[in-house]
DNA sequence: ATGAAAGCGCTAACAA
DNA sequence: TTGTTAGCGCTTTCAT
């Protein structure tokens, strides 16, 4: 009989809070299969939306699950094994962390929120920006405690964590669904491409018909998968036009090595009459050099930034950049996870590319030279 | 006797995952017993650190947890009312997603995390970032679903959401800690402030002290109670100085209404020598403003930002800025929330300041006529 | 279509 | 110091 079930009387909020007041008396599945005549199960089913309930009745529960303010509890819920509808998306805390210091922003972390969140928003789930230290030895102990944690559905991995070892071994162990932004190599889960390498080639070729002939490159560290494409990209794209790519330099896409690889470059053989950057900080930093050789910009020296972000907008010049849609390719990164991708025994192992685009600003013209 | 307890076999993995392979299986708090010879309950304390284990107890336990690779799980912990570590931290979806679309960065939610994350770390919690339309009318809908979902310890409520009084009233109903930054009202929780009316005292002092005489202010929106502080700070600073505050525009805080409310400034009555924004959007339109009126910055028009944003910083010339510290007042925020203020029936109402700057660029300086 | 019972992994309360 | 007994809120059998 369905009276029969034991009525949990609902613990009567205290006028006063007792000495420490922790958990909120709640609203459990028992005072609605109470208030409602009917067993836990019906109730159960109601919230899932399981068939095998007469319309009747479920409006009879809900009723009561509106009346009494019944919110299933998700922790008892994620006991029994569902879903966490949570998306954790890992990156570099050093840098990211020196971004935010540095009071510069950090485009790439607003990009992934805005990509992220949005198409999370539209499915019910969460998504929840972790910083992990890739370099350090505890990256174990960071990533297990993050995963015991949240128990996410899926995880986003950036650069350069889309490439670490233990990081992918954990994830694959846990049988996690995992996306891998900015990586070829092969691994668990998916990647997803900003087809780097097209990218630097649309920078190289925009200089090209602009008539440079001595294109400078400065890369990104080598620990950075991507850093190869975009260098293969200036590469490929000098080669068929019959230049030389010996305009090169590396840096660690911070402002400083920017100034040193910027005065290599202007100091090497074959002065270069334009320099793409791998990164925005290292192209303000190029632009800085300029300055102080008394190289105008884009009349003497031509400057591509690797990232579209905000402060290369506001330079004088304004940069012509590279723009990856971060965005866009955090938001296929969550559908693809949602949709079940990324979980280990994936047949497609193709990479996804997102093509990158070039915003082509002030910073770019032809060679004085020509 | 500790060798009764039901030793679940350790599920093998499978070569091949099954049809869908949706959890996968974990070791429990079942297993280390069995495996260390004790009770679930020696286990428990060993996890959670508890006195009463003799340290060999304890080692052999451990011993096991390490073995087995054994994980605590969360869920199971939190049902049983343990805190989520996790803390809330509500931001304005509308502008945080526009500010993010027009890739121009959201520097009050990179400070918020970095402030708020770092914190955070320190003592094992985690700040979650959600986003909530203040204006909708599924605020409620939304901010539940959250709660449901996340079981925060606590909430970090920003504007305009520190005084939203449905936001208000679901986290009070609901016993959790709150923080409300940039809010004076009475409210649950405990208040923090940038001190805002000082701050805009700071910059019109500073515009006094150059020798200005007409200074116009733009105002945030009225929806934003810090708007009015900082049109108090202003005014105050102004009648201390015997100066008029009639050069008053109001915009909400974009750069569209920035341009509005420059030239009405500019066209009115006493033509202010220096302009106050109260966001750095509204800083930017009006030097806008002054390039289309070839109005020199600073020599003709003086102009101070209310935020001190990348952007602001790589405009012509840089500007002249209130530095909110938003990083410290978030951290601050967490910190206390974890100390476990922010509680109901809090003593402390007095809201706490954290004291904005002024960074003193090149968009101020004395007026010509003076 | 509905209900009863048996746990899930864990901890509080109470033995021993 | 250690172990045993009840659940927590929910879902998954399996009855009915």
């Amino acid at each position: 009989m369905s009276r029969a079930i034991a009525a949990p009387p609902l613990p009567p909020r205290p006028a006063r809070p007792p000495e420490i007041m922790v958990r909120r008396p709640s609203v459990t599945i028992k005072h609605v299969a109470a208030d409602a005549g009917v067993s836990l199960q019906t109730v159960s089913r109601v919230i899932n939306k399981e068939p095998n309930v007469r319309p009747q009745m479920a409006e009879r529960v809900q009723a009561s699950i509106d009346r009494l303010g019944y919110v299933p509890s998700i922790s008892a819920q994620r006991m029994r094994g569902s879903r966490s509808y949570l998306i954790l998306a890992l990156n570099d805390r050093e840098r990211t962390l020196a971004d935010w210091r540095e009071r510069q922003g950090a485009d790439w972390v607003d990009q992934m929120m805005l990509g992220g969140m949005s198409k999370c928003a539209e499915h019910g789930y969460r998504l929840i920006v972790e910083l992990v230290d890739t370099h350090s030895d505890h990256v174990e102990r960071e990533l297990s405690a993050a995963l015991a944690a949240l128990r996410p559905d899926g995880v986003i991995l950036t650069p350069p964590h889309s490439e670490n070892p233990v990081i992918l071994a954990m994830l694959e162990a846990a049988h996690i669904r995992v996306a891998r932004i900015g990586s070829l190599k092969p691994g668990p889960g998916f990647a997803l491409t900003m087809d780097d390498e097209r990218a630097a080639g649309l920078a190289t070729d925009h200089l090209i018909e602009l008539g440079h002939r001595a294109i400078g490159f400065i890369a990104g560290p080598a620990a950075y998968e991507l850093s190869q494409w975009r260098i293969k990209g200036w590469q490929h794209a000098m080669q068929a036009a019959g230049l030389a790519t010996d305009s090169f330099a590396r840096g660690d896409f911070g402002y400083e090595s920017g100034i040193a690889a910027a005065e290599a470059l202007l100091d090497g053989p074959l002065m270069p009459s334009a320099i793409i950057a791998s990164s925005d900080r290292m192209a303000l930093a190029t632009l800085e050099v300029a300055r102080r050789r008394d190289l105008r910009v884009p009349e003497d020296l031509s400057v591509i930034s690797f990232d579209d972000t905000p402060i290369v907008r506001f330079t004088h010049p304004p940069l012509t950049a590279v723009v990856q849609p971060i965005a866009e390719v955090s938001a296929r990164a969550v559908e693809r996870i949602i949709a079940g991708d990324g979980s280990d025994g994936e047949a497609d192992r193709q990479p996804e590319a997102i093509p990158a685009s070039l915003a082509v600003r002030s910073s770019t013209a032809p060679p004085r030279r020509a």
